[in-house]
DNA sequence: GTCTTAATAAGTCAAGTGTCTTATTTGGAG
DNA sequence: CTCCAAATAAGACACTTGACTTATTAAGAC
């Protein structure tokens, strides 16, 4: 896992730097808060048409920034997906939980932390227009859906399927919300994250979130 | 609690207007990507500069929406507290999770689900400039400090500190974001919300939350 | 009634924006 | 080297925005 994970990418380098400057003002002032001449001019362009004449438009330039994030995260997934399977067949609920967040919190170890997609995703999944599209591109792996699968084998009978349901769903927002606020934290400099700090907030959130998952369900009328 | 619990508001009924429209205009486009003029124009008026004529600034109005929906908040969370003092000094942790969260998913049920201030809060927490306006502007009731010391008398104990606090920051992340997913989810019709539904969501979301501050913390090396 | 002040409307201006179009430059393929 | 397509730059246009200024209207005190 040491080689670029960003190969097979067709993107230009011009077009790399145009999402990797949109990325970081994205996340400062705001998705709505950005626009294709600023993106340009941070990118290093004196050509303010460059997103579109790159991406089209800035839905394109934004389709662009989740497939050039979601492929290695998905990708990182199946590797420790296999990788986990071989030692067990049936993982521990901790191995899952863990298998679903960590390779989102390694992002903001990427490069001295530039990476700044985590925080993109948060805006993302907050609105409507953003949220739809994100669904649209965000190519599901098939390492989630098995992780979801395994992680239903272990609770879905003990829970209503209803309660169930909207437990995955706090988990999932809770993973990504969490992560975002360290991302934002951390670029603000009220939050220093290296492995080991990143580590231990990334036990205690799964520990939090199995602790969530498992909790008994008292039927109140 | 059927009483008005904005009346001592010092709020023109015109500023009022403009409050509420920018509102529903910021949930659904993004809180940077509405203008002043926008507002203005929802609120029904001509006059395009009456955002600036009442609150100086697009910053003012959002401090104003605050203190609109932050008062009556802390004060449901102050009845609520003191009520349940009266009937047990040591409340649960149930209870006091329940304080914390109630009075902001009963945001989402005010007049026909006409108040989109979860989805606010939860913009504005998400980024910079934002997330240090809103700190400054909502005013920490005592019930809510009240809360946490109730909190920390039964948890600060089992969890090293720094767990703890990491542990009540992802509490409060949850609750804000979850709701405010909620809420946005409503005004799209894709979660019908009443009463009951708002409910055993509550509940659940409550015993999420509970088993996630009282999950073992097994210290790794 | 008049007067005064708050509220609303409307005008103005420089700055920024998206999109489309038209140069100009650049880096290979042949 | 020539030539051509891709990349970059720059122009143009209609539109929106925030902030400030200047009418105009409404409403209450006296």
């Amino acid at each position: 896992m040491t080689t670029d994970q960003h190969d097979n990418l067709s993107l230009s380098s011009g077009a790399l730097q145009l999402v990797l400057s949109a990325e970081q003002l994205i996340a400062d002032k705001g998705i709505d808060g950005v626009s294709s001449r600023e993106v340009a001019r941070a990118a290093g362009h004196k050509n303010h048409s460059a997103v579109n004449y790159n991406f089209g438009s800035f839905d394109g330039l934004i389709e662009a920034i989740i497939d050039y994030r979601v492929r290695p995260i998905n990708q990182q997934r199946e590797v420790l997906l296999t990788a986990l399977l071989e030692q067990q067949q049936q993982p521990t609920l901790y191995a899952l939980v863990d298998l679903m967040a960590r390779p989102l919190a390694s992002e903001l170890l990427r490069g001295n932390g530039e990476s700044r997609y985590l925080s993109l995703i948060a805006q993302l999944l907050s609105r409507g227009h953003w949220r739809e599209l994100f669904l649209r591109n965000r190519s599901r792996s098939s390492a989630l859906i098995k992780i979801s699968e395994l992680m239903a084998a272990q609770l879905a009978d003990t829970l209503p399927s209803e309660i169930y349901n909207e437990r995955v769903r706090l988990l999932g927002s809770q993973i990504i919300y969490s992560i975002a606020e360290w991302d934002n934290l951390q670029h603000k400099g009220q939050l220093a994250l290296d492995e080991s700090s990143l580590e231990w907030r990334l036990q205690n959130l799964i520990e939090y979130a199995i602790g969530g998952l498992t909790a008994n369900h008292n039927k109140r009328n």
